[in-house]
DNA sequence: ACACTCGTTGCACGACGTGCAGCCACTTTC
DNA sequence: GAAAGTGGCTGCACGTCGTGCAACGAGTGT
């Protein structure tokens, strides 16, 4: 038979398996968006695949995981995009340009992510897979900001105030990174609550920098 | 037999329904603290509780529901108390009071609630469980939130800055509500990670106005 | 005392999620 | 290129979850 080109990266056997988790994520997203993923059991998703419900299992270990595997992977995206920002933008700064770079990807506002993220706002059984991702993306980005923080404050008032400002026990990077992220999750909300076809980049462009700029402001409109 | 002096209130039926749902919620979580979430089934909770397994469903729809139903009571006075705020005080001082109020109720830090709180850090599957409430609240508090900025602007600057201000298609409260209630809990998660054995109030309260202070200054430190 | 309401209970059933063992396509080694 | 191995797919069994339904009986109003 024909013989692989010696492509020595993933192997063959290595890419049906992501092929399969492909499928089955696919699958699970179109029937969701179609009957709601409560009407969806996981037999007939796996159905949908061609695979067996035990090997939907071995990818996913839910419905809510399969629907969600897209967005978990952004969220992870978006957090090293922000590791990746030079030092010279402020932290708010540094976030918008990361939320811009991923929203660039060819892929990520597709329509199969866009039904999937439309699911996520509606079904509680969603909603509450998001809070585990969200406390991990916060810890992530916690540790991100805590770094940057730290460098920058070290490379204007010298070390002691690098410690301070940047680990303080890691109490501020918290804070701001649950508060950025709750921003953001807002702002992605009240996008795809006012889009209802026609999917509108560049609103959601100014529902993030609308967010951001209130947070950079203060939050005490009556001061 | 004896006589019910006619108390009129909530009858001996409602009172042993209260009865029965407190004595399981209670059994819920002194098991779970004990082994943990995943290691304890419905069915050994109704045991404990002496009702049967239906007896369970019929009040809470899940474990993890019958652990939360504390807290959830609890966010939902934090709102109610919010509302109950003089209007002189700025959203911000309005929500660190109400927080106050509530935290001053007797059973707020009891034993038992601040073991159900210290539950809900670990578990996966009660992280999930919070996002639901924690986005009912969101939503409840965003609309008293846009009550107060309303009314604070058409008293001071006339009812047109009110529309602008207070509804703004409801997107700056909904924001407002996201991160604060973002901040309330980082400072209670902080919190609770730092004080392992004494339940210190003032420090809690310490917290709570550390990350209410940041918010209203703003959240870019490098500017 | 009578009829009525409604919380509790048992039963049945579909769905969920995991451990285990066999099968076989792909992979590595010689 | 054949043999040994690795690892994904599959079926099966099992415990748990959550809900609809009907019966029972304690509490309630007339």
């Amino acid at each position: 038979m024909s013989q692989v080109p010696a492509g020595e990266g993933p192997g063959l056997r290595e890419l049906k398996k992501l092929a399969t988790r492909e499928a089955v994520r696919a699958a699970a997203v179109r029937l969701a968006v179609r009957d709601g993923i409560e009407n969806v059991t996981v037999e007939r998703i796996a159905e949908a695949a061609e695979v067996s419900l035990r090997t939907f299992f071995n990818h996913f270990s839910s419905k809510e995981d399969a629907v969600f595997a897209a967005a978990e992977s952004r969220a992870a995206e978006l957090v090293a995009e922000f590791r990746r920002r030079p030092g010279g933008e402020s932290p708010l700064q540094a976030l918008r340009e990361a939320a811009m770079v991923v929203l660039d990807r060819d892929d990520a506002l597709g329509r199969d992510h866009l039904a999937a993220l439309r699911l996520l706002r509606r079904a509680p059984s969603l909603l509450a897979r998001q809070m585990v991702v969200l406390t991990e993306q916060e810890d992530a980005l916690a540790a991100a900001a805590a770094e940057r923080f730290g460098t920058a404050a070290a490379e204007r008032f010298g070390t002691a105030a690098a410690e301070r400002l940047g680990t303080d026990d890691g109490r501020f990077p918290q804070l701001w990174a649950a508060v950025v992220l709750a921003a953001l999750r807002i702002a992605l909300d009240r996008w795809l609550a006012e889009s209802t076809a026609a999917p509108d980049p560049g609103r959601l462009r100014a529902e993030i920098d609308d967010a951001l700029t209130h947070l950079a402001g203060g939050l005490d409109p009556r001061t």
